[in-house]
DNA sequence: GGGAGTGATGGTACTTGGTCCCATCACTAT
DNA sequence: ATAGTGATGGGACCAAGTACCATCACTCCC
């Protein structure tokens, strides 16, 4: 099954990371990152559509979300469909072994304004994705996105607190942790 | 004072949207916009960084609405001091002499991915500006995140609403009705 | 009124991301 | 063996973006 080198995929990824770290995304070539993996710029583009996106799994975590939001039990309000799809994907993929690698990539793309902006686009996209499985839940519109606004602030503290938690906290426990926080800030409707 | 001919900047803004319009943002090319405009390729990149940029305005956006929430009366409620700062960008930028522009240039960027990743950019800046300037009046870290995921909900629904609507309603008028809606919307803290 | 200075513009060469297309290679099935 | 298939290599090409220098329009000042 496996042809020449296995993974190519992850190889270029793997190399990406390193170089990145090294010398910085705008002084590392896509032929350098190609050549480390032992594949060449054509290779690259083949496995991703573009420089940046070696460093997001396309819209994997926007899917894994939605589907485990809409396969909460029913009945339950919003934010506990998105405490759900939070545990899940706390199980699923942010798993105490990719900890360090999320955490290399994250340095990286602070460090990146060109990464930011893919990144942000990646957090609007998660948005919507989460806007629209609650709709499908039967949750109002505005309900809807509101709940997506929470729930979007929710995952980026909850992502930063564990990839800087120096005890080996799963990510399931900080993102519960995150939610009561922000469900507590929430302003209450004086009007 | 005027020399060559006047106001490069927006002489460019202009041929730009009206090509990306014509024949989409993909297939122009900058030294087309600098063309239609009588410039060249070089000066258009004296005056904007790249050429996404062409079609935001910098951060004059963050920096007014992140002042205005400064300077709203003390004491009022994070949301209430966001209602001041709307208010204050519908009489200062999105005046009704530039809704059709707005119209024009939010239908390229929905057919522009590129410009949408611009725009996600944009709007986190937008966010991360509205709670910073919440927190130098006092509000607490969280409940300033939290009321900016609300602030810019609200403006995204304001946005929308404004540019589509046929009947001439003034931003400030829009943004206020959204946020009441988003402020009911939001969910009550059942824990 | 003419010349030095200043700031904006024009033009060229270069690097790199990204696309296209075709040749080639490794492996598989018959 | 042989044909077929899917992944890779390689080269040509285009456009975005950078760097640098020449040039032009205007201002200021003598």
């Amino acid at each position: 099954m496996a042809r020449w080198q296995a993974n190519p995929q992850e190889r270029l990824v793997a190399s990406a990371l390193d170089l990145f770290a090294e010398k910085g995304y705008e002084n590392t070539t896509v032929i350098e990152i190609a050549q480390r993996a032992g594949l060449t710029k054509s290779t690259f583009f083949r496995h991703f559509p573009d420089k940046r996106e070696v460093l997001f799994g396309g819209d994997a975590m926007a899917t894994l979300l939605a589907d485990a939001i809409v396969a909460a039990p029913a009945g339950v309000a919003p934010l506990d469909a998105v405490a759900h799809a939070l545990d899940t994907i706390g199980r699923e993929v942010f798993t105490a072994g990719r900890r360090g690698f999320a955490a290399r990539r994250s340095a990286v793309i602070a460090a990146t304004p060109e990464l930011q902006e893919r990144e942000a686009l990646k957090a609007l996209g998660l948005t919507a994705a989460i806007a629209h499985a609650l709709k499908q839940r039967g949750v109002p519109e505005l309900e809807a996105n509101v709940a997506a606004q929470l729930a979007a602030l929710t995952l980026k503290l909850a992502y930063e607190r564990w990839i800087s938690s120096t005890h080996d906290e799963a990510f399931s426990e900080v993102a519960m942790q995150a939610l009561r926080h922000v469900q507590a800030a929430t302003p209450t409707q004086s009007r």
